[in-house]
DNA sequence: ATCCGTCATCGAACCGGTTCGATGGTGGAT
DNA sequence: ATCCACCATCGAACCGGTTCGATGACGGAT
């Protein structure tokens, strides 16, 4: 069931049925008619890695997640359903590679096997051998998050900086003098991970010029640290009134812990962060937070994506959104205490 | 960069480049160093399309995922997680391909483009269209839940009617005798979707069974959506006593409602179902449950997609997986009523 | 009647691998 | 010295598409 079955059936050549096919070239109405006829009946469709051959290109993008044993947070999966939809929204397909671990075989193959037009690239480091990788194989690529000094990349990201220091500034604004960051895992920031550095430092600039007191601590991705993580925090620093937080995974051990203490949200302590939309709305209270508009950031990179494989030469674009805190009820006033 | 340059860089014929690296057929040490050496230097590695043309195999699965529309649960968050592991460790690429809603161009392509050697179906229904069209393709397929009459087609599941038999057992053992079963979204039992329809199977078999007093409900997958359901049941049923479930993404909001309704677990109130192990552990408190084993099952769909890939003609086969209830703390002894 | 331009179609080359049958060189047995 | 087997390597065909230059038929202008 191949291209020249289908010509001699339809009594034409195999160019002009790939001319037919592609309209790249006229061809009489009688002859697509035809031909049309022929494949329609044999159910015939053209052999993709054929015409990724003599094409050059695959019509394929490959995204590069981190490997399942790490798993995925609600903003990571958010990623990987709207890069893949916006693919799909274009007729591509989406080849998927955990990277990191013991799977960069996976990675080479899709960096040097010319089996995708162009790669989207999540979990950034400040300095990732990946980004290194992939500029040097001269294969398109764009980042969601970026490496320390992006140079010639391509990439979106959220403005985690700026969206902390808007939280801090919401809590400062409602009276908290002693507030608390709750970052990813110190495995991570020890890794050089963008999200948790970045926000680390606009934790401490933004308290600093705000004059609270700020404490931060690194809690590893699951609600059992959550948990032994908030009560640490409640010995170590009793006087702390107010909590931000990017560990979407710790929540709902924090929730225990808060429970557990007896703490009401927002009456005795406030809350606030960067979470994913859906996580900040199924919290007791809804979360005031910056919701990470991952839908918006894969649609985006995919459109980068799309744009760099067109034009090669194009000048590096980037994209770093800073969406709105989102107004819900885990922030108030700071209680004075008696 | 191809074979042709490599060949003439090491002085050898194409061919003598392809069997040095294939090992299919002998070539002396002396020539395969050369080789190698030059293969290096240049940083070579063979076009994926070509050979995949040239095989007649493109080293790819296809995995057939619900658009991101519809959001993963965690169990389905599990599969693919371990299906993309797994294909790695056989050296294999995963494609993605939404399908559902109006991505059915990519299953499509996945399905006649020969772009995958073979595909993993998730997210089965009862009469599932797509599982007639694979078999009409006759590419290799495994689905991850099984169809009505499964007829000639391999597969894997979990045993959603025996788990559920058993939770039910083990209430009745502890003395309930009013429960109630929170099933997936109406939508999904109206489409004839296996796992919530073999639960409400078994659910009533085993209350039958045991004499209890059954009722169900369908609960759409949200926290909000849990906690309305949660609170009709209090009202419609006042006396039930405990609760079987397969809809994780409402477990929030029934927690949340059993804190409003003043019920402690297990204490005056007996959870548990069928749930992804993390999820499980992450309740307050941990939740005595069957723990799907996601990665298990994974797993053991590539290596009966492989099987099927390496032997057409092989008899089909299957898998039901029947993992024990992982006794934890969400289930006690039925208090009487005064 | 001749020439030219246009339109539809064809044949061949090419993309970059794999694989099969053929060939030349070497060494051992007779 | 001759024959044979074997080992290493080569050349050509093939996988199934796309694309370029060439060709033939046809109609209008001269």
């Amino acid at each position: 069931m191949n291209i020249g079955e289908i010509a001699q059936r339809a009594g034409v050549s195999r160019s002009t049925v790939s001319y037919a096919l592609s309209g790249k070239r006229p061809v009489s109405a009688a002859t697509v008619q035809r031909i049309n006829d022929v494949i329609a009946e044999l159910g015939y469709r053209p052999n993709a890695s054929a015409r990724a051959l003599a094409e050059g290109r695959t019509r394929t993008l490959g995204l590069v997640v981190p490997p399942a044993s790490r798993r995925l947070t609600d903003v990571q999966l958010g990623f990987v359903g709207s890069v893949v939809d916006a693919a799909a929204a274009h007729d591509l397909d989406v080849l998927l590679s955990p990277s990191g671990g013991d799977h960069d075989r996976s990675f080479e193959r899709i960096v040097t096997g010319r089996r995708v037009d162009g790669v989207i690239l999540m979990e950034i480091l400040l300095e990732d051998p990946r980004v290194e990788r992939l500029s040097q194989a001269s294969l398109p690529f764009v980042t969601i998050g970026h490496v320390e000094h992006p140079g010639a990349s391509w990439w979106v990201d959220v403005d985690y900086g700026a969206l902390i220091t808007r939280c801090v500034h919401h809590l400062a604004d409602l009276g908290h003098d002693e507030v608390v960051l709750i970052n990813r895992s110190a495995e991570l920031v020890a890794a050089g991970y963008g999200p948790a550095l970045r926000s680390a430092t606009g934790f401490l600039e933004a308290t600093a010029a705000r004059g609270l007191t700020a404490r931060t601590v690194c809690c590893a991705d699951d609600a059992a640290a959550g948990l032994a993580c908030f009560e640490e925090i409640r010995t170590q620093w009793p006087s702390v009134t107010a909590a931000v937080t990017i560990n979407e995974a710790a929540l709902p051990g924090v929730q225990r812990a808060l429970h557990r203490a007896g703490l009401e949200v927002p009456r005795d302590f406030s809350l606030t962060g960067v979470i994913a939309e859906r996580l900040a709305e199924d919290f007791h209270p809804p979360l005031t937070a910056a919701d990470v508009p991952a839908v918006e950031l894969g649609r985006l990179a995919v459109d980068l994506l799309l744009a760099q494989i067109a034009d090669a030469g194009a000048a590096p674009r980037h994209a770093l959104l800073e969406p709105p805190i989102s107004l819900r009820s885990s922030t108030g006033a700071r209680r004075r205490r008696d």
